[in-house]
DNA sequence: GAGTTTGAAACT
DNA sequence: CAGTTTCAAACTC
């Protein structure tokens, strides 16, 4: 489970109204003992927490490694199959929280997006891992609506709730009240390997088994269409010139069922880069002399996007090579 | 702050 | 494996 002690830095409920809890855990019937209490299932022992009868700690050493073995013997994977020494290691604590992540979440009703979801709580999006209903929290969309339960939003950017594929239409979160760093991360994200994105399927591409070294097309579309959009919300406020991608625009986005790298896609990049370049070259608010932070964060996602698709055509027109390296 | 809801863990 | 119970945190009023 994931540690609630992580709030601690994050105390913000869906009001904004600051959490009633502090730090640490605040067990009253498993004496801290079971996978219930977040400083055990973290591998943490209790330590200024709210519990009653603890015995994650010092004095109950025997009881508690009694404890954690039990697990163990039913649950090999109980801390993430590490042994018990690791109880102390506070990074490995980390690891195991983040192990314990991985195995996904079961929410039935509240869409992960709650923080009931421990993927949601985690900031992370829900992967194939895990077995929830009615799923919300997924790809980009998963920040949106993270948003709209207050996620650092600033408060003139949220927009109403919406089922998943509708959002792709209407009302995006701006880019720029992603949490930082969200593309990036999202990349890179534990959760990451297998994201419910709103795709109707996985494709290689390339038309190749190699290793996935090159990006899949269809996730760096679902990111950037979420930037795209953002920037069209922001647009409304700020900036009419800002860049705007459909995602139904076929010329841009031609479904190959091929699934290799076509003439189109190459025609589709190109255009792209084109749309970018244009739209971020010199563009200096006059009345300021300065970019505002949401263009310049929208500005580095767009132009490292555009650098991927220079890349992904260069490896487009050296089809047939075994030259997939960016 | 009390009561309810929720989902994970534990149990059968 | 499925269903139920227990538990603690999130959430509502």
């Amino acid at each position: 489970m994931l540690s609630r002690g992580e709030r601690e830095g994050n105390n913000t409920d869906q009001e904004g109204v600051t959490g009633r809890k502090q730090k640490g855990c605040r067990c009253r019937q498993s004496k801290c003992l079971k996978l219930y209490c977040d400083c055990f299932a973290s591998g943490v022992l209790c330590n200024d927490c709210d519990c009653a009868a603890c015995h994650n700690n010092t004095d109950n050493s025997f009881a508690r490694e009694a404890a954690v073995l039990n697990l163990l013997d039913r649950n090999p994977n109980a801390f993430n199959g590490k042994p018990p020494s690791f109880l102390i290691n506070k990074q490995a604590a980390t690891d195991t929280k983040l192990g314990l992540l991985s195995r996904g979440c079961k929410c039935k009703r509240t869409k992960c997006l709650k923080k009931y979801c421990e993927c949601f709580q985690a900031n992370a999006l829900c992967s194939d891992n895990c077995k929830c209903i009615n799923c919300e929290n997924v790809s980009a969309l998963g920040a949106t609506n993270r948003h709209n339960v207050g996620f650092n939003t600033p408060d003139n950017l949220i927009c109403a709730p919406q089922s998943s594929l509708q959002q792709w239409n209407s009302c995006p979160a701006p880019l720029s009240s992603m949490p930082d760093n969200y593309i990036l991360d999202s990349l890179e994200s534990p959760m990451y390997s297998s994201p419910k994105l709103p795709y109707k399927k996985k494709r290689s591409r390339l038309g190749c088994n190699t290793p996935k070294l090159v990006p899949d097309l269809g996730d760096l579309r679902s990111l950037l269409l979420a930037a795209s959009e953002s920037a069209t919300a922001n647009a409304g406020l700020q900036d009419k010139n800002r860049i705007c991608i459909k995602p139904d625009d076929k010329e841009l986005w031609n479904e190959s069922e091929s699934g290799i790298v076509e003439e189109e896609d190459i025609q589709s990049c190109g255009r792209l880069i084109q749309l970018i370049d244009a739209q971020y070259n010199d563009e200096v608010d006059p009345q300021t002399k300065t970019r505002d932070i949401y263009m310049e964060q929208e500005r580095a996602v767009l132009e490292t996007f555009r650098d991927c698709l220079h890349k992904y055509m260069k490896v487009g027109f050296m089809k047939g090579t075994n030259y997939y390296h960016f």
